[in-house]
DNA sequence: ACATTACTTGACTATTCGTTCCATAACTGC
DNA sequence: GCAGTTATGGAACGAATAGTCAAGTAATGT
């Protein structure tokens, strides 16, 4: 009917994630955005609309995506503990080399805290998504008497995506696998019971 | 000699932390700086050099003050143990306060990771002030049996200093002092031997 | 009182910002 | 190949940006 695009949407749009990641929102210009995703000007804004509303999509799919990533870490995993093990033993992993870059979602609360509806928004919806996966995980492993059993599974839960936060902000910061891993190890202990 | 400022600088240089806590450093602008400062254009040049310099002074200030505060905290332990206790407790409660604000240094890292060496350096260096008091304070909750002394306790302070970030990104987030509270509790219990 | 010093004020520059306009190019269904 | 439709490229917009300049003003030591 008409011209195709001759780029890839949710090829720039990896692009854009990539380039927001490093430099934030406030700290990437439209001309940062363009050079990178080799694109016109105007195709940006006719595929995308303004800057905030491809920031939006970018966080959108970035935090889809990465939760998917963090919970296809636990495939191989035999029990829930496991999984919840293997999830954040992975992380550590990845964003522990030295080329693994920020963690869109985590930036975005700090630059814009909950100044930002939507962006609140977004991040709430793929926080309530990791939080229900290690509850459901770590009542199981209770179950299985893998975990505490006087342990408050949906504080525990909180616990660990917080820990998680921790981990993502320290990668950040330049931390490697290995005091990642430690970290990591240190949380699952507050799993087990008293002594 | 001559005419002296009309202004106190630690009071002013302490109102620029406190937008850039808000807004982070590409979000905020010379003109936002000044009129929450309510000082000239040129005297805000004269005093502090340019904004990356007033930048980096707030950053310095505010570490040193946060880790002076948080280490007050610890003021009426009664052991080595309660004072770890007690610096994570009270910062539940102050950081979980609606409105509480964002951690410069943690903002900090996630606006400029490794980029920036001065800043990188500033943090660094506070970083390794909380280390230092959370292993030594560890080492001799270990010795008097607070602790599982099997622990290795700088893995271990590196893991509270680690939550620690995790709350504070969980804070700018909206968590309430409540949900924090639990999450320092939770982090302790990895300080326990196993059962 | 006066000279010296330096703070203050506000205008100013040059650049960069996000966004839009417009003419042109490219593709599809007929 | 033509008409209709949409993408593209570049120029241009006004607003905002970080930083500077120069003239006026206030406080101090002598």
């Amino acid at each position: 009917m008409a011209r195709p695009r001759a780029f890839d949407r949710d090829q720039v749009l990896d692009i854009a994630i990539e380039v927001f990641r490093q430099k934030g929102f406030e700290g990437t210009s439209t001309d940062d955005l363009i050079t990178a995703m080799q694109i016109g000007r105007q195709s940006l804004y006719a595929t995308f609309g303004d800057k905030r509303s491809l920031y939006l999509e970018a966080l959108r799919r970035y935090n889809t995506n990465s939760i998917v990533d963090l919970l296809d870490a636990r495939r191989d995993a035999t029990s829930p503990r496991q999984a919840v093990e293997a999830l954040l033993l992975a992380f550590a992993e990845q964003a522990g080399q030295p080329a693994a870059s920020a963690c869109l979602g985590v930036n975005s609360i700090c630059e814009f805290g909950t100044s930002d509806g939507d962006v609140v928004r977004i991040n709430h919806e793929s926080g309530q998504t990791l939080q229900r996966f290690l509850e459901r995980n770590l009542r199981e492993a209770q179950q299985q008497g893998e975990v505490d059993r006087s342990l408050d599974t949906r504080g525990a839960a909180q616990f660990i995506a917080v820990t998680l936060m921790g981990m993502k902000v320290s990668a950040r910061a330049g931390a490697d696998t290995a005091t990642l891993r430690n970290i990591a190890q240190m949380a699952l202990r507050s799993l087990d019971g008293p002594p």
